[in-house]
DNA sequence: GAACCTCAGTGTTCTAGAACTCTACCGTCC
DNA sequence: GGACGGTAGAGTTCTAGAACACTGAGGTTC
């Protein structure tokens, strides 16, 4: 195989309009493009990128489908007011990890200490009144723009252990599995819209009294005890629940 | 005009790739493709459909958006396991009736007009910019409680015979499916996290930017065509989303 | 027995275009 | 002034095919 053919093929491994999303998306975060503003028409973009029609509108599916763009027949391409959807149906973490969805994602630790429960997380983590629980604060970071504030609440046995991880690096999950043989495998969520308080909006970076989803939710191990505690919020204007229904047998 | 062609042009008003997807919709459903059934290749479907790969291909996509098939690239199109059990459980206390939870829940009328549809509607009802819509607005009430606002919007057509029900008395489910003969099989719904503006609160009995979901939901006909936008208003405080998980195989 | 190769079958990416539809806008005609 | 109709510009649908890439299975080699 000769070394232009190898090299080709490297580069070929992502299709040419994954690699103009791509293009476009970093377009569109690097304020290139700011949102509201129309793109070029198809045929120019197809004729700057040297494709073909069929396969910039691929790329524009893709975009379309992460809500980055929104297409109106007979007017043109547009860019998105920025927001982050969610199919709950794909049941993977509703508050954590967004990265199946190809954005890039990061973790900021913004404290990690032993605190007093309020009675919620006691009651949750079946921890009597006056226990102290390891309280873990994360902001995520999706396209370096804060998305979520999570507060993770641990018994305090766990959280003797999981405060000599380096959480900056290691997921949670990955600790409790390796260094603790906790494995999670059963979650209790529940969803409710409430206004930010101060200090959520602050980390967030918006508004205080902004609409946002608080997310509660309890998680326990193969023997059934509750093991972490999570409370995140996730501001209104960066996140939308999806859901696919189908009435297949019963009309009522 | 010829008649041919305008029958011509009425059929061509579905592109292709949404008839092709409503068949297969329709043999899924109606179980002539069991769950993990695999599908023909895509080029022997494109063969049957008389259309090519392309356009066979479009039609896949949409049916991979809803859940109904997953691709798999090598091995071939199967008919995906349904994963509705929750989601119906989810429905009903949704948009609609929270009757299931033995509450007493009322329906209010607060209005039935003809209106000038916004853009969002306008596009899931797939009307053109000036047309205009049938509103429907309804109070949810749980124990004499508003406990929902209901806006839905109809295409004119249907709204002419909507209007001529008894909407007080009778659901509108039935009203489309006794009078009409519309049947809802599928719908998408999208849920965000917002501030109640002025008239919605008042409607509610609660203050103007209180936070409350909204879920924005199209319903379509077993013929694939959009037969109702809703647009609803819970607040926050009156209404929380749960669910199970269950992470058994991969602990991702 | 394990590692490697090859092959058939299937999904995926892409080209090069042609024809169609939708929207906003701007006249013209009553 | 309002209704109608044409038009430019933009997105959408579709054709006909060629080449590529992934998966599983079976054979071959060591």
């Amino acid at each position: 195989m000769s070394g232009v053919t190898a090299n080709a093929k490297r580069i070929g491994r992502v299709p040419r309009y994954h690699r103009i999303a791509e293009t476009l998306r970093e377009r569109i975060r690097g304020g290139a493009l700011a949102p509201g503003a129309r793109l070029d028409n198809q045929r120019e973009l197809a004729k700057s990128f040297a494709v073909t029609l069929m396969t910039l509108r691929q790329a524009l599916e893709l975009l379309e489908r992460e809500h980055l763009i929104t297409r109106r027949h007979g007017l043109g391409t547009f860019v998105a007011a920025p927001s982050i959807d969610y199919d709950i149906l794909q049941l993977r973490r509703f508050a954590g990890d967004l990265s199946a969805k190809g954005e890039h994602v990061a973790t900021r630790l913004l404290g990690a200490r032993f605190a007093a429960p309020d009675r919620r997380v006691a009651e949750a983590l079946r921890l009597p009144a006056r226990a102290r629980v390891f309280v873990l604060e994360r902001l995520r970071l999706v396209d370096d723009h804060p998305m979520s504030l999570q507060r993770s609440f641990l018994p305090p046995l766990i959280g003797d252990e999981v405060v000599r991880a380096d959480l900056a690096r290691t997921p949670l999950h990955q600790v409790l599995e390796f260094k603790l043989g906790v494995v999670i495998v059963r979650a209790h969520e529940t969803v409710s819209a409430v206004r930010l308080g101060r200090r959520e909006a602050r980390d967030l970076g918006c508004h205080a009294g902004e609409a946002a989803f608080e997310s509660e939710r309890i998680s326990h191990d193969a023997g059934g005890a509750p093991v972490v505690f999570d409370r995140v919020f996730i501001p209104g204007d960066r996140f939308r629940i999806t859901r696919e229904l189908h009435y297949e047998g019963a009309t009522s």
